[in-house]
DNA sequence: CTAGAACTTGAAGTTAACTTTAAGTCAAGG
DNA sequence: CCTTGACTTAAAGTTAACTTCAAGTTCTAG
């Protein structure tokens, strides 16, 4: 089974544009063309497109892609290089992670924060409240999100 | 004690340049002016700065972020707007915490895969391999790279 | 009082990742 | 054969979030 450009992307959910775009920038080398020059797109293609997606959700530039694709194309000489490029990645995604973890205790701070407004009928409450009134899991972020960063907060 | 704009851009570790910016676009409409007209920043604004720096890592667009700022400066009548907005804020998190979660085990599948064909020399080990051979934990990510998004893989 | 560093603004420039447009070509159904 | 919808390319346009520039002003130290 081969997909036209519109075919494929209506399976990835993607438009067709990007997929050009891609193939322009270098990322589907691998996609042949019929002999009127339509790229035909094979089953096994899917998994190329489906890491590259992948590879963008992790924050990687179009650039460092092709770069992969390339290496993945020379064959197994580049084992190595590929498998330190995903070692990187994973401490990339780590941070990420963390950075998110840290993220979402603010905003359930915030959350907390409203709920108690709401109640009392004004900011005031969750914030002239003293520290040690504020639900303990919140005290961290709270003293944080009022200091600049790499500030100690505890004196 | 009050900061430039300058002195406020390194305390936080952005480019003074944003901040203005920031300004420009409306997001700090609690910055003070000398009667010269230069930004004196407070102690207080620290506060502001972090969660403005707080929703960015959230996703959210400035236009977004200075929705907030306008209905925090409206007083008491917008915090059910404001927790609305936060709770809302707490689920797109959610969502970008699975996302992440998917990522990361194609990073590590990868990971697995390019060590697996280190130790043969050849990517034809870990491309080849049954789907019984591979560790129970990548097979599911392994069926989901190879087909495309929303195809049922088990039949 | 005067350097000179840091501030001010508006406007133009940058970057990444697409998207759209224009002009033309291909391929399948009738 | 011919229509028609989907394909092709190159080039220009879009968007968000900054960054840089140019010309001028303010503040602080000597």
């Amino acid at each position: 089974m081969v997909y036209t450009v519109g075919e494929m992307a209506k399976l990835l959910g993607v438009a067709a544009s990007t997929l050009r775009y891609y193939d322009k920038e270098g990322l589907l080398p691998f996609v042949e063309r019929s002999s009127g020059g339509i790229r035909m797109f094979r089953e096994s293609d899917i998994e190329w497109l489906q890491v590259i997606g992948c590879m963008k959700k992790a924050g990687m530039s179009i650039k460092d892609i092709r770069q992969y694709i390339e290496m993945a194309l020379q064959g197994d000489d580049t084992i190595d290089l590929r498998l330190a490029m995903f070692r990187r990645q994973q401490e990339v995604l780590k941070q990420q992670m963390a950075e998110l973890q840290h993220t979402m205790e603010m905003v359930d701070y915030k959350c907390w924060y409203y709920e108690t407004a709401k109640e009392a009928g004004t900011v005031d409450a969750p914030q002239k409240m003293e520290l040690a009134e504020v639900p303990e899991r919140f005290r961290k972020i709270r003293q944080e999100l009022r200091t600049a960063p790499g500030t100690a907060a505890t004196m």
